[in-house]
DNA sequence: TATGAATGAGAGTTCATTCAT
DNA sequence: GATGAATGAACTCTCATTCAT
């Protein structure tokens, strides 16, 4: 479990992405912050370095992500305790320190760009990161629609926008907690006010009395 | 009301931005998407002129959706009407047409960008945005407060966060709609499905029964 | 006599290459200067129609310039009293007045522009330039020459380094005047110090005692 | 003393800028010339990279120069020696090898760009000019004012003047020779030629008999 | 004539990438 | 492995030139 340079690397991109956004983040700024050489960027990460690494950065996010989500999962029993259960390891991983926080925003900022890229380069990672994210999604639909089904759940409305409201409440109001701890904003509300607002959403948007 | 070039122009940028990504998309691609020259693109507008025309594109969208939200909320008395109006008046911006929904994605991916970008450049137009956007997250903030002190929305969640979640929800789903339209993606809802789905998450979310 | 459209533009041309120099004159600060629409010019000049403003600034300048040289000279019959002459014509049509001393300025600066350029562009104008010029110094050398032989003048340097030396004192003077003019510089001496001076670096440098 | 691509881009630029004048001068050229990459030349200059550079050959020469000739000067005792110390320094300088043929004639053209260009950027270097610039003219002045109370130069002329006579006179005379260099053309005297001639212009135009 | 909106070739600049050390 | 000077493709921007009105 020792710090690898490419560690250092990754921690330093992550930085910048979220300080500079995606595209203004330079590779001489990583190297810089890393401690390393620019050269030496090209020895752990393929061609192009930085768009590998932003890759590396989804991936191992959303590996660990939906790790945690199955080992957990599989111990639960109910719709309810389940998707509460994936509101709060999401909240936990992207909240934990201040580094998850500038994750939280690059990953949210990048899904666009992952998404568009056509690019073939880079294959065998975007279809890792592709097949990932439609493994989480899945679990989440199948979770709201057996929710649905057992009558736990409000069935008015499709899983898949109810899911897609959920990520995006989760993904916005992080965000704001971004522009505080980075920008020194006001925003109005912490980290606590997260978690019990995504319960509250969950409860009362989500649940039958 | 006439069309004129430099509406071709925000226009194609806006097609271009949105399935490019702000940063790939290159001047001679929307003086292309245009029909204009590039050279011609710098009578229209200020340098660096792919900065000035993303302002342009947001300050067209804010001025106009806080015109409509403050003329339909002046007619309106309590915060539950008051509410939906702007989240209609949301959806309906955002989703009336094609171009629309591209204009939502560029300024939903773009707002980081636009917040993050500290120069000096075209400060008049970054003022614009900011003011124009605290004025309308002042409205809304001020109409859950009002409704939560009338004892009609629960009043256990600070209208900061309440706010940041119904945006990001909407927002959210309106990229997916995105993705529909411009690469045929199942996302399995439409259009119909986050109107819908929006006063629900109003009604069941907010609203004490 | 009328004043036409071409002589506003060659006025105006004179100013700003003055001004900004020849090469950071740009086309609309002429027209503009001139009160004409940018493309007027190119009924009255040929492309590219900046440096056939500057010839053209050049010709009547050299025309002018050696009609009256030679008038004069065919009039007066020592060495010396010719080369008074000349020098005090060439002070007169550079200092006459303020448009007179910023032609001065533009002619100067010009000079290695113009005899650089190899282009075949505008080939009959060059010439005309070229042998215009060509004209003067062998008129000034053969001046110098015959005094030399007739003993009034020192005749240990050769005609065209003390010609070198009469026009690049005289020039680099007129030089200083320019930025007294447009530029409000303290030279520490005025026009008719220049007329002068030349008169005794005539007396001293070329004439024996 | 070795020599370090720095030094390449400056001769090479010197070399280019004198053939073509400096603003027909493209950065390509001057690449190709030092046998560098275009972008290399971005690691030692700062942007615009051109003006920078022509600054630095103005400084270089500038600041060499008036360490010479203060050395020079602080050994002599009479203003005759001393100006024509200064005169032989600026012959030699400027003469000694094609490159200085080719720096004479660069910095010869661009005084006036050098002058007029008002803009902020590289505000330090051009002070450093503009103050070297002024020493050594104060220098000269005021030998020239103190030959002329010692009743060694004639007195009926100011200081400033003579002394702007005999900066033309070189001036030129070298730009002759840079001609005769670069593009033999005939120009009927040669090196030595200068240098004979201005100390005669000295003995005749300055000095009492 | 006279205009100035429109054009586009060509320039300066950036920065991911390479590779000798 | 580690470095950073050197490279050059590709971008944004400029402005002389054109031409429909």
């Amino acid at each position: 479990m020792e710090k690898t340079k490419q560690d250092d690397i990754l921690n330093a991109a992550t930085l910048v992405f979220a300080k500079k956004g995606v595209n203004d983040a330079k590779l001489y700024q990583i190297a810089e912050e890393a401690n390393v050489a620019v050269g030496l960027i090209y020895s752990y990460f393929e061609k192009p370095v930085k768009l590998d690494i932003l890759l590396s950065i989804f991936i191992d996010f959303w590996k660990n992500f939906n790790a945690l989500v199955e080992e957990k999962i599989s111990m639960l029993e109910d719709p309810k305790s389940k998707l509460i259960a994936i509101l709060d390891i999401l909240s936990d991983l992207l909240i934990k320190d201040e580094l998850a926080i500038y994750r939280a925003k690059v990953i949210g900022e990048s899904i666009p760009y992952v998404i568009i890229k056509k690019s073939e380069k880079m294959k065998e990672k975007r279809n890792i990161i592709t097949s990932e994210n439609r493994r989480l999604l899945a679990i989440i639909d199948e979770i709201i629609k057996t929710g649905q089904e057992k009558g736990l759940f409000y069935d008015d409305l499709k899983p898949s926008i109810i899911r897609q409201f959920l990520y995006g409440a989760v993904e916005l109001s992080i965000y704001g907690l971004f522009l505080k701890v980075s920008r020194d904003e006001p925003i109005g509300y912490e980290e606590a006010d997260i978690k019990e607002g995504t319960h509250k959403l969950f409860e009362r948007f989500l649940c039958k009395a």
